[in-house]
DNA sequence: CATGAATGAGCCTTCATTCAT
DNA sequence: GATGAATGAAGGCTCATTCAT
């Protein structure tokens, strides 16, 4: 399992315990997953390796996702899910837009600083599965925008072209950062070049990349419990 | 073989007449590899299903590539040619750095307008051989920021982040248009925001960006050596 | 569940009522088994179905039956204790051996024109379980068949031939009869043609195949212990 | 592999020598398919026993069947192929209907009798693939009716209860037969009472079905071509 | 060079059956 | 007696790759 910093893996491993024993098990297979994701990429992980990492056999992996597309799915999922909470949380106290997207773009910057692994993991999740991951995680950006537009900080020329920067951006740099390709810095020059494409000048753009992140808190360990996939006996026809 | 606007089909296609048998074949069976990698994608694409696309056997697609890697670099190679050729051609007469660059990305999600599935395929291309792809298109856009930079039209963070700028955005956007997402002008206003973020206000960048495009020009049809007319392959759809 | 005839569907239905505890609970395992042959084939049942279907678990299939092969098994001895009793009952005062033979035939292949869900899961089963169905429904035809021979009108080559022939071309007219492959009237035709097939000759075999089909009487309801009304199992079509 | 009568035998094995590489692995994995029912019962063959006792690899069985069920049909399409061209040859110089009917009845039944696990290997593959069997066989039987019915030796009910008549009496003689549950004489005692059922008196009937089975003749070797079903790498969509 | 039959490793998925609770 | 999670042994099928012709 590749190094996390501390609140996300909090996030992400804690859920496996005191939960009922169903759920557990799923728990416990989906973080199996997420090994093998990072270890071989989404492409190459197969079901047996999920399941013998998880220390279970095949038809166990099957009593809980009906097809190897939906432990992807759910795995985008329980991501997102954790990603997008943790982040809202520590941006609660944040009333302008400007400096929310800026905290938003930087710490998915920061994600792939502290640990590469965990960053590709999840650009190749997004990948195999947008409708889960993507989906949610620009939600947040998008109502961040709409915010620092009605503030009039943001000028931009369509929703759609903002949203696309942002996305397109981001997903980039953390590329770039997570495979060692990127400068110092490269966090707080991309947050300031993003906040330029939506209109703001580069002086308070870059004043407001610069503030210090708001630190993550620590998970208060909600279950994720996502309208049990259990196995149905009947489909076929 | 899906719609290609003419001077782009025109670049591919003509490849494959007069030349020296081998490269003949070879180019053709890279033909054959393009249209099953639109039609399955990359991931999905079967070495058999290339062979029997280009009218071959199996084993002619390992005399002539050595690995099913190979065939998806190759193919990488090919298309970054082809685009790079056909796109700086139709460059060659433009002095400013920013309207080069304007021109370069409106030139892609024009693609992307004009032909969906290619803009896809090219997409799926470059995420599955990055070092073929991307990186040959880039050191394009490389030159015009630069050169934008130089004449005082652009004022970047940094080098890397403008390029994760152009690169993310553009790549971004293109997956809108392809996917019938985003609204009409989108081409524009993209090039728009592209320039805003690499420094230029919001007039002269929509002023860049809404210039005409110049035309693409068909390609110079690389020297004939027979003139026997050369059935090429087809495809399935 | 599949339409059944009234008078068929009672035999199966009520035996689920008024039993106790561990009788009822096989009862109704045992029907969702025939419901799951019927929508599957008894090939591609599955003992998870089954458990479905009768809305218990798995374990407690287990808990009343000891192997899938032993459901069968069980399904098999039900169907034919079920059918034997109606049709026997509807027989009881017909003395001549030949028309009990004609009724006994017409009673599988109006079935068949009836419910061909039925009469299919019945061949079904009969070709999984013989020693289960066919044995015991055999034996009904073979003493119809002596009587017959007793009283002088049929006339066989041997006891063996005369009961693959009327086996043989019953089951075979049920299954022409339950795929729409047979034509009007084809019950009577079977009935004749088997009845000169035991000797008689076509006139006394065609006024003994057209008569009436006595009716079949709604089961006496085995002594119902507990008055409650019990919620039966409901299928999926 | 079973005992079979030589004509068959012949008719079967000598189809893999002298045949073109493709078409010659194709009938081992026939002859290898067959051993497999025979031995297993067609429901519980699998692709990889088929493999190994053809001394082959999975892979190979799938580069020229596409499915389990298509070798089926095959081996299904291969023994009604064999068996009608040897009984019809033998048959030639039969120009009476009843005659013709009581040849071919009394000859599986003869099969069943010389090789009773064949018998039931034809049984299992006409259950599995009726399409290909069944029908082919049914052809001829159907030639004969019409014939013994202009001849006037046949007054039958419907052509339909003729059908299911012959085709039902002869499956359960030959099954009563392979299973050794038949007595001494079964086969003409059958089809004396067949041609009973088709109108003819008991006399005639017995006097034609005791005539002596004309010899079946050694196969001309005339390799059977059904389309080649060669995997074409296309489907999936 | 091209052919195309053959390979073999391995993947996804299913399901009868067990067993601790 | 019922539960239901877990098991594990296969089974059908795919496909990159090889190699004799």
């Amino acid at each position: 399992m590749p190094h996390l910093p501390a609140p996300l893996a909090d996030a992400l491993t804690l859920v496996a315990a005191g939960l009922p024993k169903r759920e557990r098990t799923r728990a416990q297979l989906l973080l199996a997953a997420i090994q093998v994701f990072a270890a071989r990429g989404v492409a190459a992980a197969t079901m047996q390796e999920i399941a013998a990492v998880a220390g279970m056999t095949t038809g166990t992996v099957y009593n809980h996702f009906s097809t190897r597309e939906e432990v992807v799915q759910q795995v985008g999922l329980w991501l997102a899910h954790a990603l997008c909470q943790r982040i809202t949380d520590s941006q609660q106290d944040i009333p302008e837009g400007a400096e929310r997207m800026a905290i938003g773009n930087r710490r998915y910057l920061w994600l792939a600083e502290q640990s590469p692994a965990w960053a590709l993991l999840l650009l190749d999740v997004a990948a195999a599965a947008p409708e889960q991951l993507l989906q949610k995680v620009q939600a947040y950006a998008l109502a961040d925008l709409r915010l620092g537009v009605k503030q009039g900080d943001f000028h931009i020329v369509s929703e759609a072209a903002a949203m696309d920067l942002i996305n397109g951006t981001v997903t980039q740099a953390m590329r770039s950062i997570a495979l060692g390709l990127a400068p110092p810095n490269h966090a707080t020059a991309i947050a300031t070049t993003v906040l330029r494409g939506l209109g703001m000048a580069h002086k308070p753009a870059q004043a407001v990349a610069r503030r210090p992140l708001p630190p993550l808190q620590a998970p208060v360990a909600t279950p994720v419990r996502t309208g049990r996939a259990r196995r149905t006996v009947q489909g076929k026809s």
